[in-house]
DNA sequence: TGTACATCAGTGAACGCGCGTTCACTGATGTAC
DNA sequence: TGTACATCAGTGAACGCGCGTTCACTGATGTAC
């Protein structure tokens, strides 16, 4: 900030924060270069010595999401090793702990309608977070005996489904559709439930 | 249409099915009530004849969704009874193929940002739909030793998220995210290893 | 330390655009007699 | 069958709005001497 001591001091990041602000408010429509160029005390036109534009602007905002979330999902992967169970179960857990934490991320990564394979970062960033979770169901699969074994890639797909629905049906704040459960208390028997039927947990 | 031989004939209906070609075209935020008015062949202050507005229009073409919907899942219930299992496998396969079949209305629904409790009717379309997979679960349920069975609207919420997600992140044409298997493949054996973790299904 | 200059982040005005919505109207359809 | 009238679906012009983007500019910061 103070490092370079220009103008506004850094407004690039200061541009990304409150597009990120209005993301989480508006939804990723409601998002507008101008507003978020207001709220960073700025003049829109000041947005363009930055990001090309509006688009990528908000790739910029889900490409740090991606590094947040891989950060995350290495975390949690680390943190239960060796156990490649407790360590799969975990990556799922750090998936809608994610979105809970970061809505405004969440949503430009994977709600805004913008590709990941925009610019090379963005794509980058996305493949780290992907290749985690897909470790992660690796470690996992060489748990199952060979001639049974689904594909990793098949099983980390599983579980990212059921938590992508789990956020976008459960764990939005939309008044109308009241959540039966707590969504993480549905995610963790979804995949409790999914992880017995490939046989890595006790039936009872 | 020619029943009612009036200006248009019928432009209500007219204009809630541009919007749905609209909304599948340009997602739920690109669709303009103006551009509808246009493509049902109208200038856009007619559309307040028959709507309050352009939240109305959309809320009615997800009525008209939640309604098809039902039949469909109703269809695939009826289809495989009295097997609980089958019925519920199909219900959940009924999922992906509307949203395969009618992607304007599964936008509308879904995606839209609306409340399902917007109007009363809408509210009603929404709950109808929904009961039938819950009663679905409810049968299934009964399978399961009461001692170990989950509350049947758990599963039935377990199954929906998995749907949900496997239609919002592999059933999507999002160029960049080349989904790695089918998602109809994805779901059943998504759903299959679901209903094992129960003990629904034969461990082999 | 002081001056002249280059850099370039941010300004402010302007643009063309399409939006949702309103309003008084028009004119085709349906109805009463 | 024909005329007078009521209804009301759709018109067309207008509104105010905020949008993303462009442009020549300004003025603070950093640098060379």
């Amino acid at each position: 900030m103070s490092k370079r001591g220009y103008h506004h001091g850094n407004l690039r990041q200061a541009l990304v924060e409150a597009a990120l602000r209005l993301i989480e408010v508006k939804g990723p429509t409601g998002f507008t270069l101008s507003e978020a160029a207001k709220q960073a005390g700025v003049t829109p036109a000041a947005v363009y010595r930055h990001f090309e534009g509006r688009e990528d602007l908000i790739a910029e905002a889900a490409r740090q999401g991606f590094l947040m979330f891989a950060d995350l999902m290495q975390h949690a992967y680390d943190k239960y090793q060796p156990s490649a169970l407790a360590a799969f179960e975990a990556t799922g857990r750090a998936y809608l702990a994610f979105a809970r934490k970061h809505p405004g991320h969440y949503i430009a990564m994977f709600e805004s309608g913008i590709s990941s394979n925009r610019t090379p970062e963005l794509a980058n960033a996305a493949r780290r977070a992907h290749q985690i979770l897909e470790r992660a169901a690796d470690d996992l699969s060489q748990h199952i005996p060979a001639e049974r074994r689904p594909p990793a890639s098949m099983f980390s797909a599983h579980i990212l489904a059921m938590s992508h629905g789990v956020v976008e049906l459960y764990a939005r704040n939309t008044p109308g559709t009241n959540s039966p459960f707590p969504p993480e208390d549905l995610l963790e028997t979804g995949i409790g439930i999914y992880l017995r039927g490939l046989g890595l947990i006790d039936p009872d």
